[in-house]
DNA sequence: GTGAAAGCGCTAACAT
DNA sequence: ATGTTAGCGCTTTCAC
């Protein structure tokens, strides 16, 4: 079934079947009706690849997420914190607003390509970048994609070099530096000295800020950092397995310690409670993301909520917005992060205090 | 840049571009080297839509995802407990193979209407579509469809009544009849026989089997069932709280509790607590589907493994099976699952006896 | 207000 | 082995 047909079947020509399925304003209601009832007597819906290449849009925004993880590693599936929440939160409002979506997976920087690929097939409209590491790949599509653009956890000044003189780009960012402050702050006043970091990748922007920031924060503070309470976890619960283990073989704990993602500061616990470590007593965690599991692990996570939902909506948002050209070239949005309290925090020597 | 453009800078014809393109064998591989000179130089990718347009297929496939919960309940973002790792298996699978993937929430009957425009219009090859209720609007496009289909959690023996006379569909289902089996056997072997269901939907075929199984195995071990002891829980929390907080209202209580996923196991456990009934020493629970929270909540939940990352391979797989054609047009396939004995079951009256 | 015709970028049958 | 040509199904000027 094509549009001739319908034209046929109608009566009228296939330019009028056309103009009825755009909602043009020159089409009067008795010839509107006329078109419609053989339409929807057919189920007809025109093809899309026609529509495009006659120089409409896609109505389809590329989603691409990359992984923490390598391509060989099994545990990606469960373990990506983030995935499914974004991406049902990015499905749901670009449904709603119209749009369909198509979700690629990254797992390293040449599948980076992938990205590039499918803006210049023209099958997307715009995109939505996620949890990208700096590196050559990534910043050769940004400066190359004229496309809308949104790219979430990258550095917007770096943005600003890079992108295409005619490219439209939106750059959402979780405020970090405010999160890892709380995060110390909290720690410091209720009596923490001896507090390390567990820190991601900082390849990544996020990595790099919190990291960053855990240190400006605690010289504010007035506290030297300990090299050996600081360990790399790669946002990744084996890496952090083995660091935390180390750091129990060596003999030298922290009171406190602030993982850069909630993956990382559950594995922590674990090592600890295998060890005979307890958490908050004898050492308190932080986490970071506030993922499904914080609320519910024993002891219930202490973590930084990222609003993910409110993220891909803006996401969405600013998509459209790029789309319908409704906005500047380059877009920086901070969305506001919350501590939330819950169990794996109390003041340090709890355990000695009580004894 | 088109095709055309390649052509010209590399002194041949369209058509000889478009064979390079598509790896015909009838091209030398000197023109082949001298072709792809140019297009990689140019970072030139083919037009989607005229591809399609000029009978190529769209290397797309569609996962539509039924929710359980309605479009204006918030709690569907994180609560679907298999749209995380079941949608990154398919992506996963589905780039790994070379196939794009678009994603589609459907909330309600009405937006089925989206899953035939979505195949009309053109979009994807094929698609996949998991946990669908039975209905009109569903079963109208089962018998309309003859894109390749995959279904996932569907009574094999209604589609093949209604599937479009040259429709290619391959159902999968978990072997929930088994599952539910072992959890009957498990909990009568430590002693039970005061055993109740939180049931489903049964308007969603596995919500059907298990509690129709459920019947089946009770009566089996000779043990009758009392209704007082099986509630509607719609595979969702806030229905479940509900119907626990009756229960113990009205005070009779079974020694086990049987329920057709892990979201609504996790809320009986948390309603228990909070009543002061002990998990599992006053009450054995035992889950379904053994969603990434079930292992890491307290106490860690005995529960039903499905296999959602082996279910979505092989979807994908019967996808690609499918569209290659080399497949049967009416394949049915059933997925082992097994019991995972954790901490949330105990015999009966385990507390009576510590006392 | 409506139709005729050109064109979007590709593939494939046909011709050479 | 390669070029020529005719579509694929739609939108959109341009006439009327």
């Amino acid at each position: 079934m094509k549009s001739e047909e319908i034209a046929r079947l109608a009566g009228v020509s296939r330019s009028t079947v056309s103009r009825v399925l755009n909602n043009y304003s020159n089409v009067p209601e008795k010839t509107r009706e006329k078109v419609m009832k053989v339409i929807s007597e057919y189920d007809f819906e025109p093809n899309i690849s026609a529509r495009v290449l006659a120089g409409k849009g896609t109505d389809t925004i590329g989603l691409f997420l990359f992984s923490v993880y390598g391509k060989r590693n099994p545990l990606r599936v469960y373990g990506n914190s983030y995935f499914g929440p974004f991406v049902e939160a990015v499905v749901d409002t670009g449904n709603y607003k119209g749009y369909y979506v198509l979700i690629h997976t990254i797992y390293d920087p040449h599948d980076c390509r992938r990205i590039q690929q499918t803006f210049l097939q023209k099958r997307i409209d715009a995109g939505i970048i996620i949890g990208t590491e700096r590196n050559e790949e990534i910043r050769s599509i940004i400066s190359k994609i004229n496309n809308p653009l949104v790219i979430v956890d990258y550095d917007p000044d770096e943005i600003k070099q890079i992108m295409a003189p005619d490219g439209k780009i939106t750059v959402i960012n979780p405020d970090d530096r405010k999160g890892i402050d709380e995060c110390v702050d909290e720690l410091v006043s209720s009596g923490h000295k001896e507090i390390g970091l567990i820190e991601g990748r900082d390849t990544t922007y996020s990595g790099f800020v919190r990291k960053d920031e855990f240190r400006k924060r605690m010289e504010f503070h007035g506290i030297p950092i300990k090299k050996e309470y600081c360990v790399k976890g790669d946002f990744v619960k084996s890496k952090t397995e083995n660091a935390i283990t180390k750091m129990i073989k060596i003999g030298k704990l922290p009171t406190a310690l602030i993982a850069c993602n909630d993956e990382m500061a559950l594995a922590a616990v674990e090592v600890f409670k295998r060890h005979g470590i307890k958490v908050p007593e004898d050492i308190s965690v932080i986490g970071y993301d506030d993922s499904p599991i914080a609320s519910v692990v024993d002891p219930k996570l202490t973590t930084v909520k990222i609003p993910f939902y409110r993220i891909a909506q803006k996401a969405v948002v600013a998509v459209s917005d790029m789309v319908k050209d409704a906005t500047t070239r380059l877009t920086e949005y901070m969305m506001d992060v919350e501590l939330i309290r819950r169990e794996s925090c109390a003041e340090p020597f709890t355990r000695r205090r009580q004894v």
